[in-house]
DNA sequence: AAGATTAGCTTGACAGTGTCAATTTTAATA
DNA sequence: TATTAAAATTGACACTGTCAAGCTAATCTT
């Protein structure tokens, strides 16, 4: 019934996949660093050049780990604004603790998807995944005021305030400060921002 | 007169700063990937494994680098912060001019300063030259009302905008968008903080 | 001043890494 | 069934960081 009798077959069936899920577990368990091709390959129980006929070098596979770390990364952040109170401050709210606990939850893969040098970046999926994250914020922020007459900047205003703290929480430097306190509550930074609804 | 008909001798003179110059030039020349520790010793014109004997290995090296950036950091916030008006909000904003301008001409540097993974941590010149640059921003975000009793909440909302804004910019995410748009203004960004004179 | 000590550096090796070329194995096709 | 294409393997290459052993030259001790 299983395969646990049979001959390893010498076609994978779908490796491309194995692989992708091979990478991000080990950015899971040991970081970027543990991030090799070889070490994907071995995973999935291929030997070391098997990848190059499905993604062109680890840049290519990295291509595709980041498109699937978008779509999670919009699921999580799409899960926590529906959760939320339907009003747009209690829906960015939702929306930044999507953002944080997606970082913290999954902080290698969150440290390598904004790096665009990571990919290709005319991959189609990888932009429609890229894509699709962006607009979660795009429509969050929305119902603003756009107090410098576009919208674009209070979409970056949230965007950098958020990716900003995760970073430093990511790199350690946020508890480098002397005392030790519990962990910030990410819409304290939010609330600092001048937002008011339009109307 | 010069050196050029000697032989060159065995003992480099001061090999420490050879090696953190050319790791500098390294990184400003070839970003990130290209700072090695071979590559180093070889410009510095000395064998491989030379500099084990100056820094704990490439981490030892990487925290002398660092240690180096955060005190051109700390200048060159200093230096705008000076050439500012002297009221907070002028001297806030020359900080984040001065901010952006070292990681803008210092992208490669900047990447790797703010990540604790890449230091020993424990180094006492790395603790000092990191400790006076987090100074310049506690002493400029001091004169601003803290809407939640605490002055850490301000300097890293601050701190976060800056950093998540330059980050987006160097990783090459804010040109991302559709139009081409001229580089933005941080202060734009930063006025975008509810922050009041304290009085 | 002469010998002993040690700091500074070199050479050589090792296990990883990504990538390429040549080859073998299997599946699909005609 | 014979041919072709796809999938995966093997082996090599140039890099990387790190370690061990040895050599060279400056410093220290007596």
């Amino acid at each position: 019934m299983t395969k646990q009798n049979e001959q390893k077959p010498h076609h994978h069936g779908d490796l491309s996949e194995a692989l992708i899920e091979a990478g991000i577990s080990l950015l899971n368990e040991g970081g970027v660093d543990a991030l090799t091709l070889r070490k994907c390959a071995a995973r999935a129980g291929v030997s070391h050049a098997a990848p190059a006929h499905h993604f062109k070098g680890l840049k290519g596979l990295m291509t595709a780990i980041i498109t699937r770390g978008f779509l999670l990364f919009a699921d999580e952040m799409n899960v926590n604004i529906a959760a939320a109170h339907d009003d747009p401050k209690s829906r960015l709210h939702g929306c930044c603790i999507g953002y944080l606990k997606f970082s913290r939850e999954n902080s290698a893969l969150a440290s390598i998807i904004f790096d665009k040098t990571n990919c290709y970046n005319d991959d189609e999926k990888w932009n429609t995944a890229a894509d699709s994250a962006y607009q979660v914020l795009i429509d969050i922020c929305a119902p603003f005021n756009h107090p410098y007459g576009d919208a674009e900047i209070t979409q970056i205003a949230v965007w950098t305030m958020l990716e900003g703290y995760v970073n430093f929480e990511r790199k350690g430097v946020i508890n480098n400060s002397d005392r030790n306190r519990k962990p910030l509550d990410i819409n304290l930074l939010i609330d600092m921002l001048k937002l008011e609804i339009a109307g």
